[in-house]
DNA sequence: TGGGTCATGTAACCTGTTACATGATTAG
DNA sequence: CTAATCATGTAACAGGTTACATGACCCA
């Protein structure tokens, strides 16, 4: 996968290990994460693959650079997997595995880690964030409609969001009824017992 | 991660590694899967870990069986597992960042690759899935509390699938939209040199 | 003079996938 | 007779993370 995500990003221009690091980092984060380990380890991979070839750039003032362009074969393969219909199955959701087991903790720490999760998933439209994106926009302004694309991935990533702060909101209001069951149970037990 | 899934798992009853893999197959799936080549290996490491012990138990008309149960050592790790408010970031979306690509394909071809994304996922209310989460619901039915943090997952997944679906619909609107503006476009363009 | 940016990577490790391998019992 | 279920794993590989390592230049 990041093989081909590296790419998509050298087939809109040429770039070094550090550049596609930042791109990551600045503007994939919200659907893909990668280090920059990794991304040295895969461009040699795909240099011995033929799908990109290198260019070593020497500098002043700076380190020199390597800079990776996408050969055709390797924008026959971008071309391939974008076709691809197969969908990869594994969804992975830590959160929720977690979820799964959390009635071995006390209600009212589920109800916490759910209130903290709910805030903590707020979509972020930080400067930095969106100036980045701006930048990625601008890179590929001289084919605009590919900007389109760019443009729903965001809108992905805010209905994520936003769809996940209202499942918080749903989980909180079980448990807080769960929790007053319990308590009118203990305090009718209580009550009993008084009673007796 | 599976390690904590499957430590949670023979929390609530020894099991072999025969059943954690049914349990993931027919329960968990909507957030998380594991091969049972995986399951066995965690197992022994585990095992070597203090976390689950191994009890040999022979079987006559079925193959024996090597039944799994959860030490104090690994119900100890199972809470702070569960405590653990660090969330691993790491978010993966293979189809997002396909469609950050998607530019180098021709708009039909997008749009045919939304709608068969959206028409794929529906959410499972198939016979066999809800049995068998029945199934875990009657094997939790001690603690019937706990079955409410099952319903939670699972309403995870339907407002999840239902999401999708929208953003899908968004994402083919648009792509439609870009489509009409640029067919508009060239037949600007023929009509103008048509008239030329 | 201390931190950020540019720029490169290696090594060890952990996690997950794919392919392979076996074999008895039971229900249709 | 054939397919499903029960039940166990190994080996090789692919993909991803963490920790470490270097070094110059520029701005405050």
């Amino acid at each position: 996968m990041l093989k081909h995500g590296i790419l998509g990003l050298i087939g809109n221009g040429d770039k070094t290990g550090y550049e596609i690091m930042t791109v990551f980092r600045d503007s994939l984060n919200h659907f893909w994460t990668a280090q920059t380990s990794q991304i040295y380890r895969e461009l040699q991979i795909m240099e011995q693959t033929g799908w990109v070839s290198q260019t070593h750039v020497a500098q002043t003032g700076k380190p020199d650079k390597n800079v990776f362009s996408i050969t055709p074969a390797g924008r026959e393969e971008l071309l391939r997997w974008l076709r691809d219909s197969h969908l990869p199955a594994g969804v992975k959701n830590p959160f929720l595995m977690k979820v799964f087991f959390m009635g071995e903790l006390p209600v009212e720490e589920s109800i916490a880690f759910f209130q903290a999760f709910r805030d903590a998933s707020v979509f972020p439209d930080d400067g930095k964030r969106v100036s980045a994106a701006a930048d990625l926009y601008r890179q590929t302004v001289d084919h605009p409609e590919k900007a389109v694309y760019w443009k729903l991935t965001i809108e992905f990533g805010r209905m994520y969001e936003k769809m996940q702060r209202a499942w918080c909101e749903y989980c909180i209001q079980e448990l807080e009824e769960m929790r007053r069951r319990k308590s009118g149970t203990e305090e009718g037990i209580k009550h009993e017992s008084d009673f007796a």
